[in-house]
DNA sequence: TGAATATATGAGCAATCATTCATGTATCAG
DNA sequence: CTGATACATGAATGATTGCTCATATATTCA
């Protein structure tokens, strides 16, 4: 926030005022900023390239990854509090897989993007 | 990392190694992190959603979006260091524009999700 | 040249993050 | 119930982030 202003008022103001109606609104601009930091942890990107082919275990994620479980925990953690992933119990195992397809979506277009970009 | 590993031996060793080959590598996991991050902040959301529709010298991105030139300035530098604005001097102001057609498509569809999702 | 404008940038700081370590909880086997 | 297993979580910590403030650079104008 700031009450700088600049000169040349009368052609800045011209692009502003068409800018304004395409600024978003709070709620979006924090949401949207969410959803992309969901996958802005390498770590992250590995787990949900590896639910994107499969159900897994906390302890095939962190073994197939090299991860602690611990670390494993807390990334599924921030997963799950975004509603990224849904777990399933079986025993004394839990097993996640990936819950949102968007996001899914949104995965599989940046690994595009970023191999053959 | 850790040497930690869970029993239920067999089982897991399946699942752990039809994993394996899904294991992004470094680089990958990396580099998508990086893109991802680039829309990670809800003040680099609003930038590159006005840079969608227009192209804005600093001072306009700063008034229409209530932030300090300096904070727009910096956030900037975060885009441009990413490749995904390029810009263009003009007398004393400099116009930014997006320069990463897939970015902007990954921003496109983030915005649908969030905003009728 | 010198003052003003538009932008960039470095230092510093508070907040957030991703991890480790230690410990807690839930489930199962005996 | 007891011990072991699979997972979750809180505290602590080092790294990163996004901002402000002060200042530097580049351009224009008088």
């Amino acid at each position: 926030m700031s009450d700088e202003h600049c000169a040349e008022t009368y052609i800045r103001e011209e692009r502003v005022q068409a800018a304004l109606p395409h600024v978003l609104e709070d709620v979006t601009a924090v949401r949207l900023a969410e959803t992309f930091k969901a996958l802005s942890d390498p770590n992250r990107v590995r787990i949900v390239a590896l639910l994107a082919e499969a159900e897994l275990c906390v302890c095939d994620l962190a073994a197939a990854l090299g991860m602690s479980q611990s670390a494993v925990s807390h990334q599924l953690r921030t997963l799950r509090d975004l509603h990224l992933v849904r777990w399933r119990r079986e025993g004394r195992q839990i097993f996640y897989a990936l819950d949102d397809d968007h996001v899914t979506d949104l995965f599989q277009r940046g690994l595009e993007h970023v191999t053959h970009g």
